[in-house]
DNA sequence: CGCATATCCTGACTGC
DNA sequence: TGCAGTCAGGATATGC
């Protein structure tokens, strides 16, 4: 369930790690992962560059090589980047691409449910990204997420508010576990229809947003029990240890002790407190 | 255009 | 203990 704050981890690992190598090597061995352009494709447009910056834009991550494409990397449900020292050392089940360095080191993609996507990039959009990210939204942590904007972008919508905020055309990076975190600390109930918020509620939305997702990439994202979210090291986040309702049916709410109630909106669960919540 | 629903997939969990 | 069934969800395609 990798999210903005478990996608940064990962960026910032490969920032610190992967900057400035070569790739010498690069392994295909899962078809689906490399579905979009194949794995010729992968390996043509990988081997020999060098990686010379890191990106991210919502749950897309960008590794510019030699100032030209991107390396695109989506981790979907339970993609998982990780970085060994020996490429010697076993592989864990469900890897499907391996990058070999010039430092001898070995970045591998493992993904047991093979939603996740790797490619390089056919090229780079008006907005300076890779046209295959299309139009995707304000990335609170990149860009700047006002109440303004937020209401703006839920006015004269009927969807679910929770809906709206997982909408990545909208805003970038939101998932269903931030997303239940964010609108219990803004005070808003997950059920209200998007067009009803009010700008004060906005702004609180807006800034919660910005302060959740900032505190979990400083606790590293959440790793779920039943999730296999680490980063590149292959260490877990700490975050889940700070949900307040996400994954907490009938437990008392943190705020005022009531049961935290589970509905369904747009196919998902959203976990809230409906005395906190309004 | 907006909104709802089905789809992809494996592993963890539930109930018999 | 085993096994069938259900659920989890990010992005996209399709239907209305």
């Amino acid at each position: 369930v990798p999210e903005l704050p478990e996608v940064e981890t990962v960026r910032r690992g490969l920032d610190a790690e992967v900057v400035g190598r070569k790739v010498i090597s690069v392994d295909v061995t899962g078809m689906r992962t490399v579905r979009r352009y194949g794995p010729e494709a992968l390996v043509a447009g990988l081997e020999g560059r060098v990686i010379d910056s890191t990106a991210r834009r919502g749950k897309y991550l960008l590794l510019s090589l030699d100032g030209e494409d991107y390396l695109v990397i989506h981790l979907r449900m339970s993609g998982q980047l990780l970085l060994v020292h020996d490429p010697s050392l076993p592989l864990a089940l469900h890897t499907h691409v391996r990058v070999g360095l010039d430092d001898g080191r070995e970045l591998r993609f493992v993904d047991p449910r093979t939603f996740g996507e790797v490619f390089v990039s056919g090229g780079i959009g008006d907005n300076g990204l890779p046209v295959e990210l299309g139009r995707v939204g304000v990335d609170p942590l990149v860009d700047d997420l006002t109440g303004k904007s937020l209401a703006a972008m839920l006015a004269g919508r009927r969807s679910f508010l929770k809906v709206a905020l997982l909408d990545q055309h909208l805003i970038a990076g939101i998932g269903n576990i931030y997303g239940d975190e964010i609108l219990f600390r803004a005070k808003v109930r997950p059920d209200r229809r998007s067009g009803t918020v009010t700008s004060r509620e906005a702004g609180r939305i807006a800034r919660e947003t910005t302060t959740v997702l900032t505190e979990a990439v400083g606790a590293g994202g959440s790793t779920l029990n039943d999730a296999r979210y680490t980063n590149l090291m292959g260490e877990w986040g700490s975050f889940q240890h700070q949900h307040a309702v996400y994954g907490r049916e009938g437990k008392p709410c943190a705020r005022c002790g009531r049961p935290i109630k589970r509905v369904r909106l747009g196919g998902r669960s959203s976990f809230y407190c409906e005395h906190c919540q309004v």
